[in-house]
DNA sequence: GATGGGGCTTCCAGCGACCGGAAGGTCAAG
DNA sequence: CTTGACCTTCCGGTCGCTGGAAGCCCCATC
């Protein structure tokens, strides 16, 4: 198979699998003419990947899950953790995009949003004395 | 004021001030030492920003709320618009979250987590047939 | 046998939004 | 006069790709 199958059954950017290949995660052999030769074993590692990055897993999370897929004797609770792991962060994600959501939601209903200049989202990223309540916290805890 | 003092008061570290400066959006005077020499009113950009990007706006976005904030004679719509805009994204990707969130807790719990090898997590990213059922999506819907 | 078009190759550059570190200038205190 | 905290610039790296240029390769058609 030459990448552009592999692409098409994987559902993956040509120019993504071999990205895949040049930082170690799926490395075909060659074919005489110096395409990259896709085994049916490389075109299943590909679908593997492009699953685990759909469900948000990152690259490195990825190889250490492919490698734990071709280690038959690996413990079912090694996966389990790297999975759970990933969850919470997801779950990080979705708390701190409600938070926005919720703050950013209110500044839109305050604000009329016609032709007039007075608005309350300025007013709040401002800072203003006149806007009723903080909304928005510090930058400080801007932390990743 | 130093870049240290405006650090202090945005809650931004100094290389990202720095970097807004490069990339245009807040640019200090110089004092005759070289040093950035913050004004009120640039120190107050930079909270602003700070906040705004709190809030999960782009840098592109910050420029353009910015603009807004500096031009007396805005229509607080085009304000508002730029606010839902970012409000619509925020939501997708809540969702797109709450996706992969829903799919790998259903993995997670299936998944016994001892030292046995059988994995139902690895089973699922493999697209093996003895799943139940096909949860991960094709790759195909990767789009951005 | 030439030609054309698609696929393949490599390499280089860039995205967003910074962060880390090196090498060096500046300033106030002791 | 030295120390140490601050400031400066510049360069490279992060993550996960993506775009584009320049150049092979292969097959079909004329």
């Amino acid at each position: 198979m030459n990448i552009g199958d592999v692409a098409t059954t994987s559902g993956l950017p040509a120019k993504t699998i071999r990205y895949y290949e040049e930082i170690g995660l799926v490395i075909p052999p060659r074919a005489a003419n110096g395409y990259r030769a896709y085994r049916d074993r490389d075109a299943h590692m590909l679908r593997f990947i492009a699953r685990a990055r759909g469900l948000g897993f990152s690259i490195e999370d990825c190889r250490a899950l492919l490698s734990l897929y071709e280690d038959s004797a690996r413990a079912s609770a090694d996966v389990k953790r790297l999975a759970r792991t990933h969850l919470a962060e997801i779950d990080a994600k979705i708390e701190e995009l409600r938070e926005m959501r919720s703050v950013l939601s209110h500044l839109v209903e305050a604000c009329h949003g016609d032709a007039r200049p007075d608005c309350p989202i300025l007013d709040e990223l401002a800072g203003s004395k006149n806007s009723p309540k903080r909304l928005i916290s510090s930058a400080a805890d801007q932390r990743n």
